[in-house]
RNA sequence: GGGGCCGUAGUCCAACGGCAGAGGCACAGGACUUAGGAUCCUGCCAGUGUGGGUUCGAAUCCCACCGGCCCCA
């Protein structure tokens, strides 16, 4: 091409016809392809973002995600990695259902519909990614393996049934995980969720609860801390001990879990769960109707109601006494709502001197407050307020006048010696709820025979597909629909061949998600969930790209997943990502982008009237990504205007031919191109992505100074500022970094073209400047060069004449002298 | 109530404990132009939420308070 059409290209910066241009020859290139041959020694990257679910098209979030993760998958790229950077879609859950039930169709059409949209999306958006990789989690085949690990689990003891309070939300029609429960409310549709009393399938999580806890100290650093911090806070490990409580007319001991053992001797009071079925069990038969008129009013309260401290107490008298095991005391046994039936066991000793929540109901009902750790605080009992801290025990027979830990560790040794009770640890995680009365999720591959109970469906016979149900026969009511499907329903039992029925649920949509990870690495694979060997090759993802809203849900979920197929000795790793990006929310004036605000910004406008580069780079250059983004402080056009700038530069210095040494060139220009580069790359890096931008922006400013004010655009510096800048960009704006890489005169593709490497020549600075303070307060500024000794700049900063000045005759006390850079001056 | 994060120009954001400003937007001016809403150049504004402390030196470390956000109650 001549110089007079790369001008006339570069002059009119059209996004639009070089997206087409390129999008269309990159696909015949198919660059992006993860390479398998064991032969292939390049180092292995798995970049991973979070894979979407098919709501409808891509949104603004979406975009800020995925340019943030594209950016790091083609760095590795360019590096010269292998590099697996694939997508799918979490295609199970509840809006394809409703949507299916509105419009009398099948969720599979909404959601493959959706899929094919966003997909395209995809492509235009640019994405490196290896699409021959793409899986659904709502297809057989994948939900085949899903059912295959569920029966695995299943053998193990990890997953099983057990009845008891389940949240229930009133509009999904489902039972929801305690993860999806957000302040009493359904995380996806917002109403308040009621307990029900249910079997249900669980899977034992609790039971990695020490491995979970103690697996992140080696993520310290690599995911964010406060992801970190709430899967601590989740997991809720605390540690203290277990009593035995003998319960007047009762047989059976009740054993209660208390951080305090110390507190022994102060407890007054008993007090179990109104809705654990213990409370049914203590109560007197003369108080039965008074607990059972008590529950209907508990029924009827949310949990954000029942759990707000600041509601008054209630609760029964159950009629019944329990003894303290140290020193014989008849305590009263109450039934309340403000202990709650799933911690612990149900049951607490309430200790009113140093535990608010007990002060205030023993406020309420009178009861007696026992002060047996004298903190040096006034008495509870009469101001009202507890005192939970630390202090010497009173009123506490052997533990008198120990300190609060010594006590705990005497009481514990007291209660095992006689056999009262021992030393525990209680958690705040709940085994993890997976049935689902839903109709778009992976079966639970169980079967009920009346002969032979429960009954794992053969692998042989995964997967159990769904039926093909439709329309109203989704409509919730109150049972699964699959209930309704009696031909799918009643089976044969595989044990006897008898008659039997099929398990009704769904299994919750996190179990799809929580192994996707590891099928990317060998999606076709039919003799298992993944190939151990394609797994052992690319897995832990290296990068892990997401919101911070599965801070807890997903991320937990997957851990726990990982470390069971750890244990089966399927995977030789206990963490599926070892480093965490989480991304910040896309909002616009000030607000979270909704419907019912007005403020929405729709994507696929932003990418017609800017271009995609030019909404890629704004999302990368907007701010560090993990902090939100407010759109309406952006101004896309300022990416389009660099964009332009870019792509004029590569067409004027694409008029000299490429391949010539820069040797040659301006020393100033290249020394800024080897800086950017070296800075460029440390900061992707760390991810630091905007910074990175505002680097490139510097570099385009650079050469375009060089190119007006003497050197000329046919300067080597210049093309070799121009390739660099191209290479580097191609990071955040594909498009434009392959149209510019070919005005420059190379072949596509610019994602080959190899990460430059900063010479280090070019990096040393003939001269420094040199600040010299006195007293902290700039005085002078030397040049000197950088590896001055520091009493030879001592001796110069001394003879500085602004220093001379400023000491104005007073005697130098001290000279911190921290070469090259600095030297300040201590006057006496 | 407990725990955590964050407050830097009009604005989005930079700044190994060492010159508060890298970059962008906005704004103002200039050049080029028939024109400019294109392009190029130049300029502008804060002393880092407030008050203490540590230090030769604090946006950065520590404490308290104010404001905003997140998690758990």
């Amino acid at each position: 091409m001549t110089a007079a059409d790369s001008a006339e290209r570069a002059q009119h910066y059209d996004p639009r016809a070089i997206q087409e241009k390129w999008q269309a020859r990159w696909e015949a290139m198919d660059l992006f392809r993860a390479s398998d041959d064991p032969a292939d020694d390049r180092p292995r990257s798995y970049v991973l973002d979070m894979f979407p679910y098919p709501s409808g098209d891509l949104h603004m979030g979406h975009a800020e995600a995925y340019a943030v993760a594209d950016a790091m998958a083609r760095y590795f790229f360019q590096r010269g990695h292998n590099v697996l950077h694939p997508i799918g879609w979490d295609a199970f859950g509840l809006p394809a259902e409703n949507a299916a039930i509105r419009g009398n169709t099948h969720p599979a059409d909404w959601t493959y519909a959706n899929i094919e949209t966003q997909a395209a999306s995809f492509r235009r958006y640019g994405l490196s990614f290896d699409w021959s990789r793409r899986l659904h989690t709502c297809d057989p085949e994948y939900y085949r393996w899903t059912q295959w690990l569920f029966l695995r689990l299943h053998a193990r003891g990890l997953a099983y049934r057990k009845g008891g309070y389940v949240n229930w939300c009133p509009v999904d029609q489902t039972v929801l995980a305690n993860e999806q429960v957000i302040s009493g409310k359904c995380e996806r549709c917002g109403s308040e969720v009621v307990r029900r009393l249910l079997t249900q399938w669980y899977f034992k999580i609790t039971e990695y609860a020490d491995r979970l806890l103690a697996d992140m100290a080696p993520l310290e650093g690599r995911w964010p801390d406060r992801v970190l911090l709430m899967q601590r806070n989740w997991i809720g490990r605390s540690e203290g001990a277990e009593v035995k409580f003998e319960i007047e007319c009762q047989d059976e001991p009740v054993t209660v879990f208390t951080t305090r053992p110390d507190t022994l001797y102060g407890a007054t009071f008993f007090v179990v769960a109104a809705d654990s079925p213990l409370a049914g069990e203590l109560c007197a038969p003369d108080h039965q109707a008074e607990l059972a008129a008590y529950l209907a009013d508990v029924r009827k309260l949310t949990d954000i109601e029942r759990q707000a401290t600041d509601r008054e107490k209630t609760g029964v008298f159950l009629g019944r006494y329990a003894i303290n095991p140290v020193n014989g005391e008849r305590i009263p046994v109450w039934a309340a709502d403000y202990v709650l039936p799933d911690y612990g066991t149900g049951a607490i000793m309430a200790v009113p001197a140093h535990d608010q929540r007990d002060l205030d109901f023993a406020r309420k009902f009178g009861l007696p407050v026992r002060l047996v750790v004298d903190t040096g605080l006034p008495d509870p009992a009469e101001t009202g307020l507890a005192t939970p801290g630390e202090g010497s025990l009173v009123n506490s027979g052997p533990l008198d006048g120990l300190a609060k830990h010594e006590a705990i560790d005497r009481i514990t040794s007291i209660l095992a010696e006689r056999e009262l009770g021992r030393a525990a640890v209680s958690y705040r995680l709940r085994d993890w709820l997976v049935s689902r009365q839903r109709f778009w999720g992976a079966p639970i591959p169980i079967v009920y025979c009346d002969g032979c109970g429960e009954v794992p469906v053969p692998d042989e016979q995964l997967p159990v597909v769904l039926p093909d149900l439709r329309g109203q026969d989704l409509a919730p009511k109150g049972a699964s629909p699959l209930a309704a499907a009696t031909d799918w329903v009643n089976t044969q039992c595989p044990k006897c061949g008898g008659p039997a029925k099929r398990d009704t649920d769904t299994m919750d949509t996190f179990v799809d998600s929580s192994w996707y990870f590891l099928r990317y690495c060998s999606p076709g694979y039919e003799h298992g969930p993944f190939d151990p060997e394609a797994v052992r090759r690319w897995a832990p993802v290296n990068l892990y790209v997401g919101g911070v809203e599965h801070a807890i849900l997903h991320l937990l979920y997957s851990r726990f997943f990982v470390k069971v197929l750890q244990d089966m000795r399927m995977v030789d790793f206990s963490e599926p990502f070892t480093r965490l990006m989480n991304q910040g929310q896309v909002i616009n004036q000030g607000k979270s982008m909704s419907k019912s605000l007005g403020n929405g910004v729709d994507l696929g406008e932003q990418l017609a009237a800017h271009g995609v580069d030019a909404i890629r780079l704004t999302m990368v250059f907007a701010s560090p990504p993990e902090d939100d983004i407010d759109w309406a402080d952006m101004n896309p056009e300022a990416s389009v205007k660099f964009l332009g700038r870019v792509s004029r530069l590569a067409a004027e210095a694409g008029v000299t031919a490429a391949g010539q040494s820069a040797d040659t060139g301006d020393r100033e220009l290249r020394k800024v191109t080897h800086r950017t580069i070296d800075e460029v790359t440390r900061l992707v890096e760390a991810a630091r992505l905007n910074v990175a931008v505002a680097r490139l922006m510097e570099l385009s400013s650079a050469a375009r100074r060089t190119i007006d004010s003497g050197p000329g655009a046919a300067d080597p510096a210049v093309r070799e500022a121009a390739e660099t800048l191209t290479v580097l960009l191609s990071l955040f704006a594909p498009y434009t970094a392959e149209e510019c890489w070919e005005l420059l005169g190379h072949e596509p593709s610019v994602a080959m073209a190899g990460w430059p490497a900063a010479d280090p020549a070019l990096l040393v600075q003939d001269l420094v400047t040199c600040i010299v303070q006195v007293s902290g307060k700039v005085r002078d500024r030397l040049q000197v060069p950088p590896g001055i000794g520091e009493d030879e700049l001592r001796a110069l900063a001394l003879a500085a004449p602004g220093v001379d000045r400023s000491l104005d005759g007073r005697a130098v006390r001290t000279v911190i002298v921290r070469p090259p850079r600095l030297v300040n001056v201590v006057p006496a």
